[in-house]
RNA sequence: GUGGAUGUAGCUCAAUGGCAGAGCACCUGAUUGUGGUUCAGGCGGUUGAGGGUUCGAGCCCCUUCAUCCACCCCA
């Protein structure tokens, strides 16, 4: 005898049911229309990757997170799975670099897993889509990215996002120019990284726990608090630090790209707040809020010129961003972003089956709707009518074909609309035109 | 990894330590050619699991598991 197994699936990691794979498509379709677009390509790889590939990019603290995988005989190959899509495009290049032409604009649209606790907007098992430039050292690349991103953010219906965007090399001119010594840089970062969090008191009062100065901090924090609208906040950066920058002048490059490309500027402004955890980034970084509701960011990126390094002997300058695809889910479904087409099914029409002796006219019904792209279902069980269009009524499906006796009889086809009840009877020949019709006349 | 809250019918939730309930959903019928409304009836429980206290535990205590929330970190 076997044994009840409560079914449930591992500590954060979901299932999907029809209705939401309806959703969770349509945005990957959204997603994925854009990265056409601009031109990007796809890729894709295994989620398992060798361990020595994974282990050493991300930082100690991100690779305890890491889910290691073995198969139970072999042992010869400790593999790990895959923890964002950044490192296996870096693998990638690495190993077909004879096959890509550079600039190489590949996108990424898969699972990674991450070991952490779950909570909303964030579990063990969730979908990236990504878009990177290889082999671009200009800020156009990067600017390229950030217009794709406000492009898709606006595709999906989002009324209010913003687009936060910074310098690593700007951040260490900052951290020097008030006297922060280099050791102590990372501590920083981190800290200010919580700006949004904790607020400028808060900060503040960690940098000083951790034993900067008290005078650097307040110098430091003044600079990067400056908000002004658009690139005056740059302007009173290079004003302060009185020699311009490298990376500020990446930024005012990026900010006449975006004006070029019509990128609104409600959408984006720079934030020396912002800093982003990973530590491969060397440039322009980028990440995307929307603060009503908040989940965090939905969408990070930047530029990391040297992450490649690690897998070719000469490293090649890159950008690009990811989307977090469950985040931007989860703020959609709450936001009520989705089109009202998309219902609860794709099926679009359903033919009933009066009784077994009918069921092959229905089925030729079936095949005539099918052969014109209408999604139909022909019912397959042997209930009377009410309950089939019961079934339809609670699935969502709009529209239902009736061919009863009287209707075969008389060689047509009853029509009827579930949402407003109405019907029409069509012959044969006009039945496909006459379900498109019901469809989209609304 | 740290801290907090919560686990009762398929779902959302009630129930002074004293008969385990409601709404929704589901099934049947009113209605053998028409759904979403209405009415009548029905199905549905090892109260997450294990132990303890008690005449008696859904309720109190301990253990454990799960879920959610806040940190940490991030998409």
């Amino acid at each position: 005898m076997s044994k009840f197994i409560a079914p449930r699936a591992p500590k954060g990691f979901r299932d999907f049911l029809p209705e939401t794979m309806l959703r969770r498509n349509y945005v990957l379709d959204c997603i994925r229309d854009v990265f056409h677009l601009f031109g990007f390509e796809p890729i894709d790889t295994p989620i398992l990757e060798l361990h020595e590939t994974l282990f050493g990019k991300y930082g100690e603290e991100a690779e305890q997170l890491i889910f290691t995988a073995q198969h139970g005989r072999s042992r010869r190959e400790p593999l790990a799975m895959r923890y964002d899509l950044t490192v296996p495009l870096a693998r990638v290049v690495g190993q077909y670099e004879s096959q890509l032409n550079l600039p190489f604009k590949r996108y990424h649209i898969a699972p990674v897993f991450r070991g952490e606790r779950p909570q909303r907007g964030r579990y063990r098992e969730f979908w990236q889509c990504d878009a990177d430039t290889v082999g671009v050292a200009s800020i156009s690349a990067d600017a390229e990215i950030v217009i794709m991103m406000h492009e898709i953010l606006k595709r999906l219906g989002f009324p209010q996002f913003l687009i936060k965007i910074n310098h690593r090399k700007l951040l260490v001119a900052i951290g020097e120019f008030s006297g922060v010594p280099q050791e102590q840089l990372p501590d920083l970062y981190r800290s200010v990284d919580k700006f949004d969090k904790i607020g400028a008191d808060g900060v503040k009062g960690e940098l000083i726990e951790r034993g900067i100065d008290g005078e650097a901090v307040s110098r430091m924090m003044d600079l990067i608090q400056s908000k002004a609208p658009g690139d005056n906040s740059l302007d009173f950066i290079a004003e302060t630090i009185g020699s311009e920058d490298k990376g500020l002048d990446e930024l005012r490059q990026l900010a006449d790209l975006l004006t070029d490309a019509a990128v609104e500027s409600e959408h984006y402004d720079f934030d020396f707040t912002m800093v982003r955890g990973l530590g491969y980034y060397t440039g322009p970084i980028f990440e995307t809020v929307i603060s009503e509701p908040n989940l965090g960011s939905i969408s990070g990126g930047g530029r990391y010129d040297n992450l490649i390094g690690m897998f070719r002997r000469q490293s090649l300058p890159t950008t690009g961003a990811s989307f977090g695809l469950e985040r931007i889910i989860d703020l959609m479904d709450e936001l009520k972003l989705y089109p009202p087409q998309l219902g609860g099914t794709l099926v679009q029409a359903l033919v009933t089956v009066f009784n077994e002796e009918t069921r092959s006219d229905s089925a030729r019904i079936g095949v005539q709707l099918r052969e014109a792209g209408i999604n139909t279902e022909v019912y397959l069980g042997r209930r009377k009518l009410g309950r089939q269009l019961a079934h339809a009524d609670k699935k969502g499906i709009p529209i239902v074909a009736i061919a009863g006796p009287d209707e075969i009889e008389a060689g047509v086809v009853k029509l009827r609309r579930l949402a407003d009840g109405s019907e029409m009877t069509v012959e044969p020949h006009a039945l496909a035109a006459a379900v498109s019709d019901m469809l989209t006349d609304r």
